[in-house]
DNA sequence: GGAACTCGTGGAATCGATTACACGACTTCG
DNA sequence: CGAAGTCGTGTAATCGATTCCACGAGTTCC
């Protein structure tokens, strides 16, 4: 290469690297060479040299679940407008791949991370974190680590769904919740909890089921609601899968949604208007989760001090709950 | 490290890629420096040395179709299982950004690339090829290119759906086709108009929609077929996502499924079981594509030869198209 | 008892970039 | 006109591993 345009490895690299001083006809002569052989810098050597490979990872707890997979999207388009690559790990909500991914991620010394973490206490995570590699929480974090945590709040929305339900007749009210090791699993069920209550409603043991955010799970803890001597009026899925597997265990019954039992979710997806019936459920700004996280996580990296972002979800009402005449904002979005 | 452990980096190395020129007390003494450290070995500087990542870069169509999000699912795994990490590019459909992955992958200096093709000859991608980058084709391929392809061959599959189409009396037939530049985007019509032919129909081209893979492209290809003066009894969208919006779009007018209009579909997600209707679909063993991709890949990498491989697709029926009471297939998975 | 081997180890080259430093050729200015 | 800059360029060190080669110590064998 440095042959082909008759200059030095050195002139070569300042070309690609627009330094200053290089002189036109050095400039144009190593343009021409790169041109006529096709040269690409080889990242690999040039990460080692700089200590940056302009590279952040992303571990997610799974990437089958379409809100990851949103997630996961809008975080690789920010990155790459602010010139950074993602890698993504997927985690299956599996600890141990979890941990996998992190370390491979580490090893290959991406500038930083993005994690949506399955667990609440991996110790090789609070490892990299106090050792100083940049990170940041998207949706899910650990409590007690000093990392920027980027996530939805869904209190308000929890709120309004129970007045909904409540509008709607509903008094039993069960709930599907997520694996008790992470936030969002244990934070929805406390939100929904403390709405309830604003309604005088109880949220006994009985219906509180223990899922791990996977479909199967949702259909076994259903069809456990439907066994109780008094099965509940409302089942409210933590994410979208459980939902789906709710869906599938209130139909195997040959029970109908939501003449029998209403189904609610937290995380909108598209295919939710085209269920039968359309799934009311929260909905995250996604795809602004994303970007803020990529932001505060590129701001660690690059010396500014990053920032904790919290946004809020909203409630998108269809007609799994059942229909109220005077309530007509049902969503087609 | 090599001070640590007392030893120097080159007996350091030989212990952590067990070497078997070590005497054990170095080895253990490497080993606890090791564990004391928590050191690990940077990849960044192996892979320059060793002129190997163990890394698969994948390039897919789109990361929000699910079938494209199983697939790199399945990929991922099995790419573990071999010892190798997968990076993966989405191309959202866009030659430009499918471009823009492959350059990045191969500036990391990818061991190998698994592509699905958006577009048909990205000059990039024929150069890389022809440079002896181990690649691999999955689902989509470009024609003339001397690389191995792995995909699902939907013929048999199609001819069982207008198989079932005509026994429940439908003649007027109509696809929302892929883009052209794509070999499933014209190969799902020609083996359409084939297994048509066989039952004595024709596919007009009034009856042959231009879509894209996306769903805004079902529902606009629909609306046309909707507001011909004979409209067609069936659509039958190339992908999952353009079904989506094919059923928006019957939803939009009043019309229903399968009554008005019956509905079918390429590519089998777990969604369409709780769609209303349930959509037939044709089903490809899309973690099987995935698995042998990358065998077929990393035997290329490894100095195997590789083997192009074609798995058989199947027809789901569901309720989309009209029931058939000697038809009790139903399928629920 | 010495030649021939084996074994464990360290020194040093190497991968392909970036970048501090030195240097020669010009310019500028007192 | 000579000292002091400026500008463009090349030489060489460096990043952190792997790996070829050499070497000393201990074995084996005739």
């Amino acid at each position: 290469m440095a042959a082909e345009a008759g200059v030095s490895v050195a002139t070569v690299s300042r070309v690609l690297n627009d330094h200053p001083s290089v002189s036109d006809d050095a400039r144009t002569r190593v343009l021409a060479a790169v041109e006529t052989l096709g040269y690409r810098p080889n990242a690999v050597a040039r990460s080692l040299r700089t200590d940056q490979t302009h590279t952040l990872g992303l571990v997610i707890s799974d990437v089958m679940n379409p809100y990851f997979t949103e997630l996961a999207r809008s975080v690789e388009e920010e990155a790459r407008a602010l010139g950074y690559s993602v890698i993504i790990g997927n985690a299956d909500e599996r600890p141990d791949l979890q941990d996998h991914h992190v370390r491979t991620l580490l090893d290959r010394r991406i500038d930083g991370l993005l994690v949506s973490p399955t667990d609440g206490g991996s110790p090789l995570m609070l490892d990299a974190a106090r050792r100083g590699t940049p990170m940041v929480f998207v949706d899910r974090w650990i409590p007690g680590v000093d990392v920027p945590v980027v996530r939805a709040d869904g209190r308000a929305a929890v709120r309004d769904l129970v007045a909904h339900l409540h509008r709607l007749g509903h008094r039993r009210l069960a709930i599907i919740a997520g694996p008790a090791a992470t936030t969002t699993g244990r934070e929805r069920v406390e939100v929904f909890r403390e709405a309830l209550a604003e309604y005088g409603l109880e949220l006994p043991d009985a219906y509180i089921g223990q899922g791990d955010f996977q479909a199967e799970s949702g259909r076994r803890v259903t069809e456990g609601f439907l066994d109780l001597p008094e099965p509940p009026e409302v089942v409210f899925a933590a994410d979208n899968l459980m939902a789906l597997g709710a869906l599938d265990a209130v139909r195997a019954r040959g029970l109908r949604v939501p003449q029998d039992v209403a189904l609610a979710a937290f995380d909108d997806i598209p295919w939710f208007v085209h269920t039968d019936p359309p799934i009311t459920a929260i909905a995250q700004p996604t795809g602004e989760l994303g970007r803020a996280a990529v932001r505060a996580l590129v701001d660690r990296i690059e010396g500014r001090p990053p920032q904790s972002v919290t946004l809020a979800a909203r409630l998108v009402v269809r007609r799994s709950c059942g229909e109220n005449p005077t309530e007509v904002q049902r969503s087609t979005s």
